[in-house]
DNA sequence: GAAAGTCACGAAAACGTTTGCGTGTTAAAA
DNA sequence: TTTTAACACGCAAACGTTTTCGTGACTTTC
């Protein structure tokens, strides 16, 4: 078990300075084609390869870029995160990831764990907490110190720095008309509480597609759920509110819902009240799941395209770190990410 | 935007040596109550933090974990991931990924990339390709330079190091030995190419549970798929060749798969041919995956519990780092991980 | 044969820490 | 008053690089 090989390990084989040895690496002229031969020679042999730490050290330059999410086990964030690495490996980055759990303080110290020299940048999205509690000072902390950072998905606006988002209000815009098209008249939405941002943005563009319709919104149809409890482990809570909802109005024909768990609970109920989908029921979701795709009937769904929004999110974030040398009057930009509406068996 | 202080900066300010405000940082006793003080209160003031990377290169300690898997948009993977990053994070260690995409060469890479300096250690499951390609050369010279190799899932015997795996044989016996418990008779295997460690160890347990049993074995229904191909995308040669096997032999009636989506196809095809799950066929699946629980009917699973075998991975490689000294006579372990019969509605 | 120029290399500083040891000042002990 | 001890601090090395600058030994030029 033998240690890496160092530069001054080498010099003092081959009795020569560490300089000498650095710069034969390199084939700086400065040192003559014998050296260059002999030392090149022992470092092949040895397999020498610079220590990533002392560069970073040297250069004040990690070439790691952070991601902090709430949550690596979905579908979205772990696509984000391929298309993270994506880029980030393409372009000499590496990435180290840090999972706030959905939780203020563990983001907050996840971010201070990273921000002292191990990377250059951030990628996150909010974690719920935050989103709730608003309070945003390690953002600025972070930024003012001169680290960049690229927020995705979770925003908001108070924050200045890149977004990378997606078209949320035009995606269920599509998706509601879409339902409308296939002669929908009575339309539920399924959504969260208005804190998280994607949601109440979903919310404003199946009311914009209603309206332009000429249709009447119903408060009634408008389930908002809390997701700050796990869902997963909610489910029958879930579907015991679509159950009633339904109940209370059996002409609903078409359900949007903002994520693919709505919309699959949406699925179940109906199938157990003896509503057909998409016969008597159509429904899209909202998501880039794997579960749309495999379950009966297939969902359709509103598209995220999320390992997209992953790498522009890095090629923004690189962007920015590579030309970070004082351009003043920064300009932060928002990327939109648009959607795309997959049609497969729930909708007509 | 002000750079992060450091301890010259502060020592210039308070007109103290460097090594006098290392020391009061740490309130060592050779440093005077006043100045202890004085710089305390300072570096509070700035938010002092001391710089990772310079730490690292003096401690020759990074503090950081590699991980590298073949693919992180799959929830096993995404569920190891997890549990490596919970216990690292409770133990003072950061999480760096790589994704080696299934190719013998970006997992070379990428190892490479990381093992000069970056991380202290390596968690790892093997890509199909190094699998196929049995050259394990990278691993073992990553492990002569002192770096220590936790490898979970995909694992040879060839390599020493710790290992995690999970209970294939037995999870896969007890699976097949259920659904003979429930009356089955004919059962059909679906499985992948032997190179493939998982799939090899589960077909046996499919052979033994039926030994047991005294039941013969038929080749014939065991259906041996090639996944060098993203079967993603292959659905429908997957789902061809289950219907031309349910076709052939109408008796069949029990399939165990040896992952979720062909436990999935065959819950399909068999719906298309008109068979009833669980009273014509039941089907059994090997997975932690997210399907199995919404499919319809939900499906019953052998569970591995990923998230464990991240955690146990977590802790099997941090013990190794923090008892390097040279405690040769190297003892590797191999770490069982139970699986479970998770029952749902796909079995009676 | 002296001045100038090349060549090939080494010394040292810098990145930001930690820590063993040396040292000047003061207070206590003899 | 002298010796000793305690105190409070600074120096310098070390981790592994890169790079600027200096320098001794030759070679060239007139």
């Amino acid at each position: 078990m033998k240690r890496k090989i160092t530069l001054k390990q080498i010099a003092r084989e081959l009795d020569v300075s560490i300089s000498t040895v650095s710069k034969a690496l390199k084939n700086s002229k400065e040192i003559s084609a014998d050296t260059i031969q002999k030392v090149q020679a022992f470092a092949k042999l040895y397999n020498y390869r610079p220590n990533n730490i002392a560069l970073s050290l040297k250069n004040r330059k990690t070439n790691t870029i952070g991601i902090i999410i709430p949550e690596i086990v979905h579908h979205f964030f772990s696509k984000v995160i391929r298309g993270v690495e994506l880029v980030a490996n393409k372009r000499g980055y590496n990435v180290i990831i840090g999972l706030s759990n959905e939780s203020f303080s563990k983001e907050v110290i996840n971010m201070e764990m990273l921000a002292n020299g191990s990377i250059d940048g951030f990628i996150l999205s909010m974690s719920k907490e935050t989103l709730l509690q608003q309070d945003y000072h390690h953002y600025n902390e972070t930024m003012n110190q001169g680290m960049p950072i690229v927020m995705f998905d979770r925003v908001v606006s108070d924050i200045k720095c890149d977004k990378v988002i997606v078209d949320d209000f035009n995606g269920a815009k599509n998706a509601v008309q879409k339902l409308i098209s296939n002669q929908c008249k009575h339309i539920a939405l399924i959504t969260t509480k208005d804190y998280v941002s994607v949601g109440r943005l979903r919310t404003q563009g199946y009311l914009e597609a209603l309206e332009e319709n000429k249709i009447t919104p119903q408060a009634e149809l408008i389930l908002k759920m809390d997701d700050t409890l796990d869902y997963e482990v909610h489910l029958e809570a879930l579907e015991a509110e679509i159950e009633q909802l339904f109940k209370a109005h059996k002409n609903i024909d078409g359900v949007f819902a903002v994520n693919e768990l709505y919309a699959l609970s949406a699925m179940k109920v109906a199938r157990r009240l003896g509503l057909n989908v998409p016969d008597d029921i159509q429904v899209i979701g909202f998501t880039d799941g794997v579960l749309s795709k495999h379950s009966t009937p297939s969902l359709t769904t509103v598209s995220q395209h999320a390992q997209l929004m992953g790498e522009r999110a890095a090629d923004l974030l690189i962007d920015k770190i590579e030309t970070d040398f004082d351009t003043e009057e920064e300009q932060f930009q928002t990327v939109v990410i648009n959607t795309e509406l997959v049609e497969r068996e729930s909708t007509k």
